[in-house]
RNA sequence: GCCGUUGUAGCUCAGUGGUAGAGCACUUCCUUGGUAAGGAAGAGGUCGUGAGUUCAAUUCUCAUCAACGGCUCCA
């Protein structure tokens, strides 16, 4: 007998060899129809698998993550067993599990064949007809050299790859129904927990993800264990969709994009302006709080300037060609920063001038692969809410803390509340190709960055080999409400340019030295920013930020007048106001604002004339009563003022739709 | 850049080897209406672009551009 302890603290005892599962139908049959893996002492193993010592269980469903991985991870090799009845010779590669976007895929070498739609739609069937079979997931533990003869049989030399890294004594093999695969598992108890299953795109991926390799075929899939959730999931998307940034920002007149114009060159509209230069005037004001000073510097640069910073050795790919003019060679700037340390160097510096903090919601153009542009989120002419911080080593982690807390306060203002610090660093291996070859120099100033980091008790994670290419950097990731993730703001050391551009400053000590450099963009660019805060607030932007903040409605033209009069009361007030004056009811009138997400809506009519009133109407809210004009300035003044943003006005949607790891 | 899909009116989408339709939006007129769609009429597209096949191409073929879903890369 071996004695098994719950979650809930209950020990029992059982036969020895006893699986999860049959101790799951012990406990009833309705926990057994559930239960997909089991937690053995806090490893997830199949419900199959007997136990033979004492162990604390946890028996794991669709509510638990890695129950839901382990479904997932069981789909894709019924979908890799589909696909082989389908396609026979087919080889595949790996088939993991993924939480973002929810479900699996499965990377396979089809040879020439390729792959339709319709084969999604063939796959689906043969994969719901597979799994009524109900299966089992076999394990089975193999020698290396079977596995290696098995996988050399069958031609498949991806497995063989696989198996090189793999040590004899830890090779396992799933079988359900004809399909065998190289897998350590866990997977569910059988095939018949697959209820519904939708296959959702077919894509190219490398092999290993390097760019020089064979590109595979991928199909993603997801799957459920009833044909209701799969439905609620479907549904999700829809609503994803209707409040993706480039559909909002399209309907509600912030930016286009234009052929003739060029991809990744965003068109901002008028009321896409009016967000900019609002956001303009809070890192203006935030930044003069904080002791910045403004510059402005010009779109292009000669390539020598470039050459010096170390842009053309390091980053001339995502730079624009360059144009020549009487034998020169300009190139349009990707970055600020060289043209904030010319003038850093315009003029001799002394410790009394640091931390010169030099800020620019500088325009940069950057030539993304074609393949990257998304949207606002990734473009090619982009404005960076810039800055570079020019300080002695001892200033430098008080200005980086600094540079955090202005962060935070923005996420506030915002209602960011999820958010990730990432320390990325360099990666050894491609000193002098990717990232500047000072080796001490990385170290050193990652050492200073982590120890801000820790002193200030800011959580973050590491991440090898995200450096910019001259020091390491705090990159924030963000999530949107419809679950994409990016990288937002950006923190970054830079240990390399201030030597490369001969900065120095002279010390107390009369003697010079090199000033370490700060490059941080809290707000990120206008671009991915207004990008991320159309889907946050599903386009209903907090009074401050909203491009038309109240509409005065007229009951009929009757009353156009005093609309026209309330108007100016609020144009005097520097309120973004409009008068509907279309020869239409009101209720049409009501409805198409409300569309348009002004926040606030002025009913006048009869009554509101002869009381010099207006009824007020919230967008999203309804009907908050009459107000003296002047009550209402008060009150939309205040939210303004207070760049106040309504925290209930942005329910988030859970399930994700894009990520990038 | 690579793999795949798509490209018809401002938007959402039908449709066809014989040079095109719907709803919404737009314009005009009627209606002067009290908190999410009043009515009528009208205007709008050489069907992404270029070539080829054909008596004839928006439809078939090829190329190209762009968008979308991924891969790779990044704010």
């Amino acid at each position: 007998m071996i004695k098994i302890s719950f979650p809930d603290g209950a020990v029992k005892e059982y036969e020895t060899g006893i699986t999860p599962f049959e101790i799951a139908k012990s406990i009833s049959e309705g926990l057994a129809k559930k239960t997909l893996a089991a937690s053995v002492n806090g490893k997830v193993q199949d419900a199959n698998r007997p136990l033979y010592l004492d162990a604390e269980l946890k028996l794991l469903t669709w509510n638990d993550d890695d129950g839901k991985s382990t479904f997932w991870h069981s789909s894709a090799h019924l979908m890799a067993e589909a696909v082989e009845s389908l396609f026979p010779g087919v080889k595949f590669w790996v088939g993991p599990p993924t939480q973002n976007p929810p479900g699996f895929y499965y990377d396979m070498d089809l040879g020439d064949r390729q792959i339709t739609e319709e084969d999604l739609r063939r796959l689906e069937s043969k994969m719901s007809e597979l799994a009524r079979k109900n299966e089992t997931y076999t394990r089975k533990e193999i020698p290396k050299a079977e596995a290696v003869q098995y996988f050399t049989e069958k031609g498949d030399e991806y497995k063989l790859d696989l198996l090189k890294n793999l040590q004899d004594g830890e090779i396992s093999f799933y079988t359900q129904g004809d399909f065998t695969d190289l897998c350590r598992g866990p997977h569910i108890p059988n095939t018949s927990f697959i209820k519904a299953i939708k296959l959702t795109s077919i894509a190219g991926a490398y092999w290993k993800g390097d760019e020089n390799n064979k590109q595979l075929t991928r199909i993603y899939g997801v799957t459920f264990p009833s044909q209701k959730e799969l439905d609620d999931y479907l549904l999700m998307l829809e609503e994803a969709k209707k409040r993706d940034h480039r559909k909002l920002g399209k309907e509600l007149g912030i930016f286009t994009m234009d052929d003739d114009v060029g991809p990744g060159l965003v068109l901002w509209m008028p009321n896409g302006t009016v967000i900019i230069e609002e956001l303009e005037k809070l890192a203006k004001d935030t930044e003069m709080a904080a002791g910045y000073k403004r510059v402005v510097t010009p779109h292009i640069a000669k390539e020598n300037l470039y050459i010096t910073s170390g842009h053309l050795p390091y980053y001339q790919d995502s730079m624009y060609p360059p144009m020549e003019l009487d034998g020169v060679k300009y190139y349009l700037k990707a970055m600020n920063c060289p043209h904030h340390h010319k003038i850093f160097s315009a003029e001799p510096r002394s410790y009394k001038d640091l931390p010169l903090r030099l800020a620019e919601y500088g325009t940069c153009y950057r030539y993304e692969q074609s393949g990257e542009l998304f949207g606002l989120m990734r473009v090619r002419c982009l404005h960076m809410n810039d800055a570079h911080i020019y300080c002695s080593k001892e200033q430098f982690a008080q200005e980086f803390k600094a540079v955090n807390d202005m962060y935070l306060k923005y996420f506030k203002i915002f209602g960011i509340d999820k958010y990730i610090m990432r320390l990325s660093l360099h990666d050894p291996e491609k000193l002098g190709q990717k990232y500047i070859n000072e080796p001490e120099l990385w170290i050193e100033t990652e050492n200073l960055v982590r120890q801000v980091m820790i002193e200030n008790k800011i959580p973050f994670v590491e991440v090898k080999g995200e450096g910019a290419f001259y020091g390491p950097k705090i990159d924030v990731q963000i999530w949107s409400a419809i679950g994409r993730e990016f990288t937002l703001a950006t923190n970054q050391v830079d240990f390399a340019q201030g030597r490369r551009f001969n900065l120095e400053f002279t010390t107390r000590n009369n003697e010079t030295e090199t000033p370490l450099i700060i490059h941080r963009a809290p707000l990120g660019t206008h671009e991915r920013f207004i990008g991320f805060l159309l889907e946050h607030y599903a386009g209903k932007f907090p009074v401050w930020l909203a491009p038309l903040q109240v509409k005065v409605l007229p009951i009929s033209d009757r009353y156009l007048d005093y609309a026209q009069t309330v108007l100016q009361y609020l144009k005097n007030a520097d309120i973004r106001t409009e008068v509907d004056d279309r020869n239409e009811k009101i209720g049409k009138k009501i409805r198409d604002t409300e569309i348009a997400r002004v926040p606030y809506m002025l009913v006048v009519g009869e009554k509101e004339m002869n009381d010099g009133m207006v009824s007020v109407r919230r967008q999203g809210k309804g009907d908050l009563g009459l107000f003296k004009v002047s009550d209402l300035i008060d009150k939309v003044r205040k939210e303004i003022n207070d760049r106040s943003s309504e925290i209930n006005e942005r329910e988030s949607i859970n399930i994700p739709t894009h990520s990038t790891p």
